[in-house]
Order: structure tokens, then C-alpha cells, then sequence
DNA sequence: TTTTCAATTGCAAATCATTTGCAACAAAAG
DNA sequence: CTTTTGTTGCAAATGATTTGCAATTGAAAA
């Protein structure tokens, strides 16, 4: 499953946007972070460092840079890391004003990946929260299973 | 939060029944195996392999041993495997006749866990299956927050 | 109980993902 | 243009987990 399969609710951001939004998070624009950037806008799916990384222009950059900028991404609110089966982060846009939450479909065999909006309600996390008094809570969800192309 | 402050809705197996069961899947009950269940049996937490291994009497076993058994365990059916939010896995006893189906709630910031036994994703989960054409569909839930201890 | 042999272990080296120190560099501000 | 300060490349360090291999040992067979 190469080919993206998946639904895209969501409108794909122009680069001099995210731009934007990164200026307003962290201070300079440089060559690796717009690289970054437009290759997350090409690639609606969840991508890993290394693949973030080899989608750069013949080589441009370093892997540490990468790595550093996915931090940067990510506590400026603009990308969303997920945790699948195996032990590399990946990463997606995150839409302006969007809260970034969803939940993915994943595929076993082929690790294609499909966006899922559902998600439980509110109320059993704000239950499950005070029934131990926690704060603050969150929560990861992910779907695993086999999709239509891998089965019989 | 070093103590364990939560709910045992489960009974502690005894170790013969767990060398029995682990009999029943692999072939050889030996030393370090036998030591592992025991480490699980009285630490009805989530513990990672590097806490299993410091468990163990008296730096009996190699960390690698550790590793493979984990493996062996997992693929029996013994114990579960459970990812938070740092790098390390981590591993409890399942139930005999279990499906080792349930979830967690974990504090950011002293680790301490909580089981959670509810499961609202059901209903979500065939909905997700049938509408993506997905077969053999699970999920992976996990719940974060700050508990009791740690605020303020 | 002894023999026998595949399963298991210890040990060290290899992988993999990710991080970090540091000197050279380059955006953005003045 | 100059200054300031965040950024980057590079290489080495980490941390978790895996693997090759020879030595060891459960447990089934004799
Ligand atoms: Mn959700
Ligand atoms: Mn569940
Ligand atoms: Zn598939
Ligand atoms: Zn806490």
C-alpha cells in the first residue's frame, strides 16, 4: 500500500502558512525546517524521522537536524508525533487551531495508515480522572488490524 | 509514588501454576525463567525489562536473557507488552484465561500507574473495522495525566 | 540414573532510534 | 554592514533491544 489510500478531511496547508506559524513559535526560518515543512504538506500520512529525512533534497541537512526540528514542531504545536508497533516516532501536520486530536487506523502487514476522527467521549476520560484524581488527562488511541488489500 | 496505590481486582497466581502454563507453551522451565514470574508475580505493576533485571537475586541472569524471555513470555500469551511515554516497554502478568485487555493510567510525572478496566473503544472499534473494511481489528489505549500526588 | 540433544544462556559485539557537545555558520534585528 | 543569538553539521555518546556463538543444561529417551 504505497499509494495514499486515505481520506484527507483536511485542507492542505501553503507553506509561507506554516512559515508563518513557525515564526510566531520559534524564531528563524532556515533551509532544513522549510524542507521539513513542505515535505509534512506532501505527505498527509505519518512519517518517520529517517523518511522525513530522505524526502530532503539530495541529502540536504543533517539527521540530528531533523531530529531537532520535529522538537521544535512539535512543542510549537504545528506536528503531532504518534507511536505505532514498531520503535520509530512519526509525525504529522497539525492544523492551525486544531487541537491535533485523532486517532489512526494501522495496518499490520502493511503499515498503510488511515486517519480516524471518532473518538470516545469526553465524559468517561473526565470520569476515569476523577475517580483518581488525576489532572491534566489525555489519552493515546490507536487502531491496529489487516487491511482490505492485505487479507486471505 | 513508590508505593502501590492501586486496585488489585485480580488474584496473584502462584508460581506453580505460571511454570505450569509457561510449560505448556515453551519447553524448559529454568532459572532465570522461574525468576522472571516470580519478579511479575509480586510486582503487579508494569515493569520494564531493566527493573525485572535489578529485581533479580543477586545479578543472577544476563539483561539479554531478560530480553528473551520477554519475547518468549509475550508469545505465550503470559504477559502483556506496554508502551507509556519514554523508550522503554514494559510488561505485567496476564491472567490465565485472560485476554490481558485493559488499559492505564499513568502520571508524567512520578510514573505511577493505574489500571483502568473500563473499555469504552468496543463499539468504536467494529465501527472503525467495517467502515475501512479492516478484519482482526484491536486497539491500544493508554490514559495520562498528573495524579494525586503531584500536583500543585 | 545416565545418556543425549535441542533449547537456553552468558558475553560481547552489533543495531536502531535518538540525543548531545562544540565549533563554524547564518537568520533577523539594529 | 555589524552584531547578536539561534542553528547546523559532524562525530561521538546514549539507551533500548537484538544477535552470533560457543558453552551449558533441562528434560525426554534409553
Ligand atoms: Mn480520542
Ligand atoms: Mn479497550
Ligand atoms: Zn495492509
Ligand atoms: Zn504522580
Amino acid at each position: 500500500m504505497k499509494t495514499c489510500s486515505h481520506q484527507h478531511t483536511h485542507k492542505r496547508q501553503e507553506l509561507p502558512a506554516l512559515t508563518d506559524r513557525l515564526r510566531r513559535h520559534a524564531r528563524k526560518i532556515t533551509g532544513p525546517r522549510a524542507a521539513i515543512l513542505e515535505i509534512l504538506r506532501q505527505h498527509p500520512h505519518p512519517l518517520t524521522t529517517k523518511e522525513i529525512f530522505s524526502e530532503m533534497p539530495r541529502g540536504e541537512c543533517d539527521l540530528a537536524t531533523v531530529y531537532r526540528s520535529m522538537h521544535l514542531l512539535e512543542k510549537a504545536g504545528m506536528v503531532k508525533r504518534f507511536h505505532f508497533y514498531d520503535g520509530a516516532a512519526r509525525f504529522e501536520l497539525v492544523e492551525e487551531g486544531s487541537d491535533g486530536h485523532y486517532h489512526h487506523l494501522v495496518c499490520i502487514r502493511c503499515s498503510g495508515v488511515v486517519k480516524v476522527e471518532e473518538c470516545f467521549s469526553a465524559e468517561i476520560e473526565k470520569k476515569i480522572a476523577a475517580k483518581n484524581g488525576f489532572k491534566a488527562v489525555t489519552h493515546k488511541l490507536e487502531f491496529f488490524g489487516v487491511c482490505p488489500n492485505c487479507q486471505g
